[in-house]
DNA sequence: TTCATGCTTCGATGGTAGCCGAAGCATTGG
DNA sequence: CCAATGCTTCGGCTACCATCGAAGCATGAA
């Protein structure tokens, strides 16, 4: 039965971690839930065969999410019915600083503004996003070679793809990862719209005054 | 949390028993979940604390309902889920034989037809229902005393209310229970539209040809 | 009143499932 | 190749909770 999977405190404390659409990894969801790992990798286990959470690999990480926005929905409607009981439940959002915006994830661009590429990238009809698999149109092909100055030749790679969908830490929803990514992410630098932050070890990337215009330019939302 | 309580099988079948929008009796929803009364007992009272269930005295039975269409909305997404898991709940409708289109309750009209009744007294306005509590209005007592020759002075009585709603055994829903229902039906009987059943101790109310054509123009709601 | 029915409370039992420590894979990085 | 990280599997422990027998109330019937 479903409703035992979220009756169980544990996994409702990681059900609702996830409610906001994003995808965690099995350690956050363990310290969400305040249990070992051992621990949360059973409840995962369990919530993925009842379908309501689904699995992302990505590296060493494993990012899980809600499989539907019905998950969701069910959910929202258990706690109004808590609420009604006199329960209630706090959730507080993220914590990160402010290297939420632009860092660098291996060589290419993740965050905000990373996803934000990938999106207007997408939305744009320059490349072409199908779950995990992402394609370069003949669109974007001209596009990176008219404003960015890069050709399609300039990717190819014997083991790497060009395009791959890469899951954002801070954001949890895809940028733009494979050799594409990071040629871009080069080319930013090379125009000094970018640099990576100078302290060491820092992964925060930031963008110039132009730089910033430049790219809103390209891959601008309207939000901002 | 509201979850854990769905989780367990047991309860799970008492609310599935439920979502008909009809109210059972604690030891009906006991058979229904294959347990003593005294383990559904327990069930209930949690349910109840939960806020899911809320239960209706009537004699020496404790009727139990879903509190509200909210409630059986959260269970419908939750069957909803566990179907997509492969899972899969079967429920079979009530089993009762011809008794329940209409039968004596104590001395009033019970069964389909007198749900029937009350709901048509209460669509047209002739009483108002709030919970437990029916009032006659006043188009109430003209209608009575011009169709069915009751004058209000005919309904007082000491301790007795003039109005009850009582909860139908078969239908379980509201029946018109308390003085009126009494002399309606007594009413009923006069005018040699309805008769108790011949047979000893049955409690079966056969209406005659003209009585059923009668109670219909009177109460009818366009379904037959 | 006394008896019968329906439901609840109490107490004891047992099965199930959450939990963690330790060890085992998988992936990444050097 | 080896080391580190992230996650999973395995085994045993523990606590919780569903379950039922027996007894206690309440209501209605005789």
């Amino acid at each position: 039965m479903v409703a035992s999977l979220v009756g169980d405190p544990a996994r409702a404390n990681m059900l609702t971690a996830l409610m906001n659409g994003r995808a965690l990894t099995a350690s956050e969801l363990a310290q969400e839930a305040g249990i070992t790992p051992q621990t949360a990798s059973s409840h995962l286990a369990k919530l993925e065969a009842g379908g309501l959470i689904e699995p992302e690999k990505q590296g060493r990480h494993r990012y899980y999410r809600l499989t539907d926005p019905d998950v969701a929905g069910v959910l929202e409607g258990l706690a109004g019915l808590a609420a009604r009981a006199g329960h209630m439940r706090v959730r507080t959002g993220p914590k990160d600083p402010a290297l939420r915006r632009a860092r660098i994830c291996y060589d290419h661009l993740a965050g905000d503004l990373g996803v934000q590429m990938l999106d207007s990238l997408r939305e744009r009809k320059l490349v072409k996003q199908k779950k995990q698999e992402i394609e370069l149109t003949v669109e974007g092909e001209r596009f990176l070679a008219r404003h960015l100055q890069i050709s399609p030749d300039m990717l190819t790679h014997p083991r790497r793809p060009v395009c791959k969908a890469c899951l954002d830490w801070s954001e949890r929803r895809h940028h733009l990862a494979g050799t594409l990514g990071a040629a871009m992410m080069r080319r930013f630098t090379e125009l000094k719209w970018a640099a990576r932050d100078a302290t060491p070890g820092s992964r925060v990337v930031n963008f110039t005054r132009t730089g910033e215009k430049q790219f809103a330019a390209l891959f601008g939302n309207g939000r901002e």
